[in-house]
DNA sequence: TCGGTATGTCAAAGATACCTGACATTGAGG
DNA sequence: CCTCAATGTCAGGTATCTTTGACATACCGA
């Protein structure tokens, strides 16, 4: 239902690279449950900036290294008002 | 009402280096309403990544130059389970 | 075959983030 | 004094995120 988010992620990469960490000890370092992780993974929202630090902090890396966002679409965009 | 986060930001001084941008110029630019520009540079929650992101493409800056996560208060903290 | 681990899905409910609209305050000018 | 721009607050609603709990699938090993 909800707009699927324009953020993406490389949460899995990360979790193989870390030792083949499972979603449910992730979640549990986060302190969120799996299917939080799982819904994440998939981009079908994206997290509160908490969420989103304490997850780049478990990897020990940059946010911006966990999430990116796309330029933006350069064609007609930015001029809605209402 | 709801907790108060734990991110913080740089909005404010960030807006007055930007040419002293005001928080409904602001607000237009990512396309949001006034008041929760005001509610987040308060710090009273934290926006979702998206908005985060919006923001900091705004100045022009990399995300973790407008918000910052505290350290893990070292004290009591990382055995939390339930 | 059975048990356990890891991943995924769904529905319903709770908690936050975000919006609309109205109003109060302060400071700079006319 | 009056007005306007900028900031801030509050109440009430909508949208989105997060949790709980149940169940499905696939893979692996005993």
């Amino acid at each position: 239902m909800g707009k699927p988010t324009n953020v993406t992620n490389s949460i899995r990469a990360l979790r193989f690279s870390a030792n083949e960490m499972t979603q449910a000890g992730l979640a549990d370092r986060v302190d969120m449950t799996r299917q939080t992780i799982i819904a994440i993974e998939q981009g079908r929202y994206s997290p509160s900036l908490e969420v989103a630090f304490k997850i780049a902090r478990v990897f020990n890396v940059p946010l911006d290294e966990v999430f990116h966002y796309p330029e933006e679409s350069s064609s007609t965009a930015t001029s809605a008002k209402k």
